[in-house]
DNA sequence: TGTACATCAGTGAACGCGCGTTCACTGATGTAC
DNA sequence: TGTACATCAGTGAACGCGCGTTCACTGATGTAC
């Protein structure tokens, strides 16, 4: 039966909130929309009211997984203005916490490969999130120059999506989080 | 019909090496059993003959990209040796033929997030693989103890990872190029 | 304000398709005598 | 060394299954009078 114009924007958004959460936890690729819609609590046939394509879904998630993120890192930044700013983001970015958080971590991490294979939307809005999160961080190099510190910020965060990948690859827990320690280490210096 | 010892070796490397390719190109969910065998001149009955399950080849294929990879970082590397061998590798692995080479590419860039989700044996592979050449690139800093080399080269190893897996989402071609350079900079100070 | 009707969100079943896996069959290989 | 036969790599068709997508239908919403 027909819904109220408020009733439908928020099973849109529960879908993409839905679809943000499966697709980290299973990959974009082994999920399905019925486990999508499932998850949203609906079936399958009513997704196409919402959306022309999956493709459309994945774009749509991966923008909502990033702003969920950028949100996060935002909050997690700020209240210690005046306190180091970019060791609490890379303290968070590179805590156990998001390696162990599949649902809820950053798509660049959970999606990376599967996102460089993505079509133009859903790479836009990747990179839309990733240049967000670089902006957050380059505030918090305030020493530096504006493009010297936009491009410290790039260097870390790419290189903590790097690590956090690894972190969950690895089979062994001390490399584990060594490769955290590591990354930690390093990108304190900068 | 039965074939000899040594051609059944053979067309086993084939397929291995076809999964290598394909997977890294398509990604691993994305890719058939169908597509490999056609890959490497078969039809997709015979793959039973090789491997007991699609999960067993994703393990072996990533172990075969590794290695690959890592025979070629050693090639790179040594013969300039007494030159800036970190810098070497670092350059390689940063180049635009490597961020452009899907089909031979590292597995860990190509497969990484899918890597994470897969089974143990595929992730040990990937991890073999990780440690192989974090051993390598640890050997180009010789100035350092060896485990601070190691620690360093987990580093340079996990931040360069991120860094192409990013230049490969990312749709804007400066910001693209841009990824790179940044790591490049950076790890040069190693 | 009340009534009649078009709209459309959501359901549940169906579509064609390709997946991983199995199997009967073929015929050259390798082995046993 | 030569012959008879068991082995098994590879083919091609089939299996059940879940995928993305479509569609007829339901019935509350929102609109036009």
């Amino acid at each position: 039966m027909k819904r109220s114009k408020v009733e439908t924007a928020e099973t849109r958004r529960r879908i993409v909130k839905s679809a943000a959460a499966e697709f980290r936890r299973n990959g974009i690729h082994a999920t399905g929309l019925s486990e999508v819609m499932a998850a949203a609590g609906l079936t399958q046939g009513g997704f196409y009211r919402h959306f022309g394509s999956k493709a459309q879904l994945v774009a749509e998630a991966c923008a909502e997984g990033m702003e969920w993120v950028t949100q996060l890192t935002e909050a997690t930044a700020c209240p210690d203005a005046g306190k180091d700013g970019l060791g609490t983001i890379v303290e968070s970015f590179l805590a156990l916490e998001h390696r162990d958080n599949l649902l809820g971590g950053c798509p660049l991490v959970g999606l990376g490969s599967e996102l460089a294979r993505a079509d133009d939307d859903a790479r836009a809005a990747a990179m839309d999130g990733f240049l967000k999160l670089v902006d957050l961080i380059a505030k918090q190099i305030p020493k530096a120059k504006p493009e010297t510190a936009r491009a410290r910020a790039i260097f870390a965060l790419s290189a903590m999506i790097g690590a956090v990948t690894m972190s969950r690859i690895v089979t062994d827990a001390e490399l584990s989080t060594c490769i955290l320690e590591q990354a930690r280490k390093h990108l304190a210096k900068l």
